[in-house]
DNA sequence: GTGAAAGCGCTAACAC
DNA sequence: GTGTTAGCGCTTTCAC
């Protein structure tokens, strides 16, 4: 429909010409309405459309320093926690009209530093989910830019956090209800946030209702990890499993019925994050849902806040429990 | 370590001064090494690294009209077809020095056409998997982008698609070695790409094996969908189970699971694509893998023969089988 | 081989 | 309210 009269990209001056204004008048046309008289500008308006134009944002970012874009740092797309967070991300920014530049680290902590510095010219800020990268060197890699760490904290940036101690431990209570008395630990990847608290939340409720706690790992946070430990847990005679996260959990499942075991008829299987395949698995996972939707809503607005300037601040979200159908009564075992 | 000595940004004034050269040889030396002395080429470089200095790309992109940055546009990155598919890209995309913007429709088809002209100024080209926009309109929205499809052809850009037809027949083919004689397909949603050529490849095998065929759908590629047609799975009496992709298996899967059957003892399911859930369940999914790594770079490949003008041309690539856990020996049914 | 200068498209003082 | 001007950081003729 709207085609443009020449074949060169419309930019303001071609709106400019075309109304029979000054290039300026169409950039506060554009950029701050409430600056020009209504009739130049329901003109200037109609002209672009009529045009097909589009801002070149490059060019206005040159201009103000601002690009409108954030940056998003992940260690790895592919694992199931990432993308409804950064659908949360993009959601959330879109709002702002802001663009998501994303950046999968590839799960190694030397490229993320450089891959900070790459795209700091090219973003306004950073939305950091980088767990492995030490915090001296995170520290030095987001000097001077806008950020924001999710699920991890440190003093030099916003963070935001989701905490899932209390509803593993209701999960766990509800596992003492059907008789559990011993529980592996599967830990998560070694000195991450996650996996410290996480492994801190089920010790302190062990303590509290006296059920015995069989620490397997630290792990990798991957499907294969967990499966390789299937044996440990059967060997430690556990009836209840806690897992890092979802992957981790699937895994030990997928290795418990490499052993002819089955959940939750064997053995009871608890994730944690509720990421897709937590659902989508028969039977699905009971775990702890993350709360995407605030995860990215909220990450968005401390960026928001971290670019204005405005300091920074630590916010913590809780998890939800979901009960669903990996865990059952606790079996009677010929080792017992 | 490398610390600048002023707090401003280091641009390629600020390494000519320490150097003591022009910007513009600052610029050469930098994006055209091979038009500036040795000498003074290993000078700027290091002033370069010391001050930690990264090229500004918007500025590039106004002087060049080349931005550097690739923008990839998904219907939904939660499903998990997407997730390995940008991390392909991605990995091509940085082997090539460019930065990847994503865009998350939301599977609205109507937002993908203004997102595509609204991240047009600032990237080279796109990536386009979005199988649900009406040809028209995405042939209306690419005008003038380099542009590369995914698991989508058209004549007005380049594209890449999975062909899944020989390994479907030959999984379907295992089938009949099972004994299945009679087979539901759950086909995909309405007029994609996809959905048309996986059902045909069915159908022809069926045709030519004397399989009987069931039909149910067309469905969205959702969990939920392929869990609510489980019912009719079992009314057909359909002994196994081609889904339109992994995600509606795992849904049948678990439809079965509610109504007390289980896979592969009661039936057969087939899913495809291999994404990671096909390969965490237990037991694995039969499948089709999707080689996402060529997909990846191929499409950026593609991609950057549309920047450069080359033309466009169309590449297809076959998916592999992946026989695992979820098919058996056809049961004996009452039914039958 | 290197420097000076213009310009990419836009915004932001500063005049008028 | 609107136009003029300078400049964001970079590349790229065009001279030298």
């Amino acid at each position: 429909m709207a085609r443009a009269s020449t074949t060169t990209k419309p930019t303001i001056y071609s709106i400019a010409q075309a109304v029979g204004v000054s290039p300026s008048t169409v950039s506060r046309a554009l950029s701050r309405p409430e600056l020009v008289k209504d009739s130049v500008r329901e003109a200037v308006l109609a002209a672009a459309h009529e045009l097909g134009y589009s801002p070149n944002r490059a060019a206005r970012g040159l201009a103000t320093g601002r690009t409108g874009v954030i940056g998003m740092l992940v260690p790895d797309v592919q694992n199931p926690f990432f993308p409804p967070l950064i659908r949360a991300v993009q959601v959330a920014a879109r709002a702002r009209d802001a663009e998501l530049l994303l950046i999968d680290s590839e799960l190694s902590a030397s490229a993320e530093q450089e891959l900070v510095s790459r795209i700091r010219p090219q973003v306004d800020g950073v939305i950091v989910a980088s767990p492995r990268l030490p915090a001296a060197r995170l520290r030095e890699a987001l000097a001077g830019v806008p950020a924001v760490l999710v699920n991890r904290s440190t003093r030099a940036a916003s963070s935001i956090v989701v905490d899932n101690t209390a509803a593993l431990q209701e999960i766990g209570d509800r596992l003492v209800e059907l008789g559990h008395q011993r529980v592996a630990l599967l830990r998560g990847p070694q000195a991450t946030w996650a996996a410290t608290h996480r492994a801190r939340a089920v010790r302190s409720w062990a303590e509290r209702t006296g059920v015995e706690i069989v620490e397997v790992g630290p792990l990798e946070a991957q499907f294969e990890d967990g499966r390789a430990v299937a044996a440990q847990v059967i060997d430690a005679d556990a009836g209840a499993v806690f897992a890092f996260d979802d992957l981790m959990a699937a895994g030990v499942i997928a290795g418990l019925s490499d052993r002819g075991e089955r959940v939750p008829q064997d053995r009871s299987v608890v994730g944690c994050d509720d990421v897709l395949l937590a659902q989508t698995m028969t039977p699905a996972l009971t775990t702890v849902s993350a709360p995407f939707g605030e995860l990215g809503t909220t990450a968005v607005e401390l960026l928001g806040e971290a670019i204005a300037g405005q300091g920074s601040r630590a916010v913590s979200i809780p998890g939800r429990v979901a009960l669903r159908g990996t865990i059952g009564p606790a079996a009677r075992r010929t080792k017992q």
